[in-house]
DNA sequence: CCTCGACCAGCAGGATCCTCACGGTGCCTC
DNA sequence: GAGGCACCGTGAGGATCCTGCTGGTCGAGG
């Protein structure tokens, strides 16, 4: 999931990034009001975390604004205030829903997943299998044929995105953009090289092979054949 | 707080789930006693929220089932027959509260913060177990192949952490929340500090390791390799 | 048989993690 | 209230390990 923080104190978006980022989602960031409008707008984010006030334009103008321009993207607001008025201000400007600092990460992160629509985190995809090869994402572990897999946090992610599309042909540039966060070619073979140590630790020695290779095009994951 | 509700009217459900969340508890929802079941299994709630009369599996016997599962959370059902008869039914289920419809939000919330102040009546867990490693809550005592290991206050809450979410792998952000209730980043190595000075104590002449890190996420306690 | 894409071993740089010594803080004792 | 002690956070320095790149090799497809 990628989400679009927009927060002036340091310390604060360190922090609340850094979580994010754990949970694996990708963080785009802006420190104040006018480079956030410029990220919003650029689109393509899941949800947005707004901090009230902000230096050049604040929180809730900068959300006036997204929404005027037809950015409808979710939006939380991080406050130091927590009145009943703010609340009010908040949700007419467009907000979805509101936190009051200081607060718990792990709430934040139940808001943002709530709102993103997804089912309450019991009922989530927390393990991703195909074939015999099983991916538990909260205990971060890989099995297949009932042994254990270290992966490595590259390949790892790497593993879940091509699991979460099994059966469909994956493009180096999906994998790129997903996995790597890059938006241009690096001209290397970083792809080809996790890859071939995804499939060392994946496939040998499993005899029946899950990550296929399609010429010119890109990576599949598969069960059968 | 963590609430569980499970309620197949969408109206009622939509109702108490935008009440309990605004009163800043995270709601996890289930329209049918089955999926309420598979949710309550997963255990981490500290109230559940159940309506006598569901689909699939009414709500009787989806508390009946889940207390043989072992689980203890408090129990408030919600019914529209308010007969003395329903209500000794439903205790002896295993249900705490009783509440008929319709009820006034206010007074549900009541209940709720009542029944969860309250230490829940069946045994709960006093011991964790992860190998041969055993930490009893209530005499604050660990013990690993028999040899008693003395523990600093921050150290018991650190292994009592990891201890609980065994095989899990646990990120720095959690730990600081749940251990040293930092709400942002400290960035320093606290976390890393503890971790080595609980090893030295818990691993270091046992052999086998029980606590791993897991490069670029985290840490986790496990008993097998 | 030639060409181009794919594969992968090896390596260096750098990020992450571990450990240790130090000092601050709070508590207890006298 | 002074002194001593236990506990804990800090930060530096060093160890470890991940990762992206290079370049040689392989093999499929034409």
């Amino acid at each position: 999931m990628r989400i679009l923080l927009v927060e002036d104190d340091a310390e604060t978006a360190d922090y609340v990034a850094r979580g994010l980022e754990e949970a694996g989602h990708v963080v785009d960031r802006a420190a104040d009001g006018q480079d956030g409008l410029f990220l919003a707008t650029g689109g393509g984010h899941d949800v947005m975390v707004v901090d009230r006030m902000l230096p050049k334009l604040d929180g809730l103008s900068m959300v006036r604004a997204a929404r005027a321009a037809g950015i409808a993207t979710p939006v939380i607001f991080l406050t130091a205030r927590a009145g009943v008025g703010d609340r009010v201000e908040g949700l007419d400007a467009g907000g979805d829903d509101y936190l009051a600092k200081p607060f718990a990460f792990a709430e934040l992160l139940a808001r943002i997943n709530a709102l993103a629509r997804r089912p309450p985190l019991q009922q989530q995809v927390t393990v991703l299998r195909v074939g015999d090869l099983e991916m538990d994402l909260i205990r971060r572990t890989v099995i297949r044929a009932g042994r254990r897999i270290d992966l490595q946090p590259r390949e790892f992610r790497l593993l879940e995105y091509l699991m979460r599309r099994e059966g469909q042909v994956v493009t180096r540039t999906m994998l790129l953009e997903g996995v790597w966060d890059f938006h241009f070619d690096p001209k290397t073979s970083v792809v080809e090289t996790h890859v071939s140590r995804l499939r060392v630790k994946v496939d040998k020695g499993f005899g029946r092979e899950l990550i296929h290779t399609v010429r010119g095009a890109g990576y599949v994951i598969r069960a059968d054949g």
